[in-house]
DNA sequence: CTGAAAGCGCTTACAG
DNA sequence: CTGAAAGCGCTTACAG
């Protein structure tokens, strides 16, 4: 058995009160008292008993942490651990700990999430993903607990408080870099439809194209459900049209990888023959040939004000919902090259 | 305030006693109330709390995960999330949940293994590395928490229990390739002298050179240390040497993608003028041109065994401390030419 | 400045 | 098969 608060309180001869109180540090104990008590604290070792000691404060200072579902795909991919990395630091400078989701599908998720939410297991949460119709962000709605999203929701974003890119502008911007070096035929490898930051980087595709003037060519669109299990024919197909794009789009710089390994297996050549921009800037990009260029979204950022969300929302649940935008930037390296 | 146990009794017409019999699924409950309860838990939408429940089992069902403290590291490094992905599955499976440890500094990790330990916040700990004098290990060796580390731990490895690949054959098995290659002249980049794994790998690779007779060259050696912001030096310096090496093996291979940098920039080629071979097999090596060869560690099985191996004596203190040996392979990729 | 008592939400011998 | 009671280890009004 552990030391407990009683055994400590024997030792110091005081009371259970007032050793907790000394824990505490309640001001109104005397320096004594609180000397004497540390003291025994110190020499039996004591820890107090989380479980305990959360029951009664009816909080757990813990944030639970809920990533998608497609787990493999998740873990594999960089954006995982930087923005971990952010929450992690955040939390950390709080004194809060962190609770990992472990499911694997949606429904094991949804109900991680409620057993968490409703067993006062966590006090926030940090949602790392936004999709459209996700029934772990309604449940979290109408849960009344705090929470922050990474990404924008796709509906009533005004009462859901969360960190994005402007995506949207960062897709144009990409489209605008490409134009500038003389493409017109530019195409858009996306991610699964129902992602919110996919919908978005696409909407900034067409919005920019139409600036440009460039027709929209669905052709040139490529959806990561349409082709499961098939990149390699649909990448081939792309090329194979009677007027291949010019430049090549993909919403992550893991698809970029692979994408350029297809091209490579089709003896085209990047940026020779087709140029190649991607997103998020994963670690590994700039060790490519030709490094890739690519959208730096801050993705340490992301975690870290999304973590600083939902602190703010659990100390003071009142604070009206808020949306924190991350900057970000193109990184020209050398997988582009002018017509 | 949240629906508790006696609310559900309440409106089941029962004890709180029985509702917690229902939730147990005992036996001695008859089919009839507990069905009349688990309606009224339905309906009312019940949840337990999980502090409640913890503090009087004594448990947590939780596994915290303490990783190193070289955070950026840590978690730039593609060996965490993926070994994160096979202690999840696992622990998902046992029902169990996961804590992870946010400290940034040696100190404040051994304060957090601490707290987790005393405060009942796990049942067990997996310790996702393993160096040479490490507090943290010796704490929880003398702490009775039953625990598993991911690598081989320095000393008294017959009383702790671990996982990891034999890095000894590993290396040798690499030594043995590159001289079959034709290669004499290797060198070695390691990592961090008191990472156990680093002490593994460089004594596989000396055990190697001597069974096929070449002579140890301590300037064909690199350590992380040494090189802490002069990496491009020592890399420089190496090849510089009168008779430079004609290959080398990496301890991993984030360094290795440095080191190829590295050797662009001095004009030197991989692999025409220079064999390199990495360690780990992170998923971009494959993408690099020429593609890394490598030693595939089997990450995620490292996180499975790992965690099966806290569940193991969490559910049965007596097991004796055992050593689960993952395979790995060599994985030929275009990073080294034959002399 | 400190203590006795009640209570957080649950589980589990002990009775019956 | 079910209930009343004690207790897990802590905190916090309420008294004094």
């Amino acid at each position: 058995m552990a030391v407990t608060i009683k055994d400590v309180a024997k030792r110091a001869g005081v009371s259970p009160a007032t050793v907790s109180r000394v824990i505490a540090d309640n001001p109104r104990i005397s320096k004594g008292t609180k000397e004497k008590v540390r003291e025994a604290m110190e020499f039996m070792g004591y820890y107090p008993n989380f479980q305990a000691r959360n029951l009664v404060a009816q909080k757990s200072q813990t944030l639970g942490i809920v990533m998608e579902n497609s787990a493999v795909l998740a873990f594999q991919n960089p954006f995982f651990p930087e923005v971990l990395r952010g929450i992690s630091t955040r939390a950390h400078g709080s004194k809060y700990g962190l609770y990992l989701s472990t499911g694997a599908t949606a429904e094991e998720i949804y109900d991680e999430v409620v057993a968490m939410a409703q067993g006062k297991r966590v006090d926030g949460i940090v949602l790392l993903y936004s999709k459209v119709a996700d029934p772990v962000m309604e449940y979290l709605r109408g849960s009344g607990l705090p929470f922050a999203v990474v990404g924008r929701p796709y509906k009533d974003s005004g009462t859901v408080t969360y960190v994005d890119n402007d995506n949207v502008s960062n897709a144009k911007e990409v489209v605008d870099y490409l134009v500038g070096l003389g493409h017109r035929r530019i195409a858009f490898v996306g991610g699964a439809r129902d992602f919110v930051v996919s919908i978005d980087r696409m909407q900034g595709y067409k919005e920019a194209l139409a600036e440009h003037g460039i027709p929209f060519e669905p052709a040139y669109t490529v959806n990561e459900e349409a082709i499961q299990g098939a990149e390699r024919d649909s990448i081939r197909k792309l090329m194979e049209l009677d007027v291949p794009p010019t430049a090549i789009i993909t919403h992550d710089d893991l698809v970029a990888y692979e994408v350029i390994s297809y091209l490579e297996e089709l003896e085209i050549k990047v940026p020779d023959d087709v140029s190649i921009v991607g997103f998020n800037n994963h670690t590994l990009s700039g060790h490519l040939k030709p490094p890739l260029s690519t959208v730096d979204i801050s993705i340490y950022d992301l975690g870290l004000h999304a973590a600083e969300l939902v602190l703010e929302k659990i100390l003071d649940e009142t604070v009206p919902a808020k949306r924190v935008v991350v900057p970000s930037r193109l990184i020209e390296r050398g997988s582009c090259r002018r017509l």
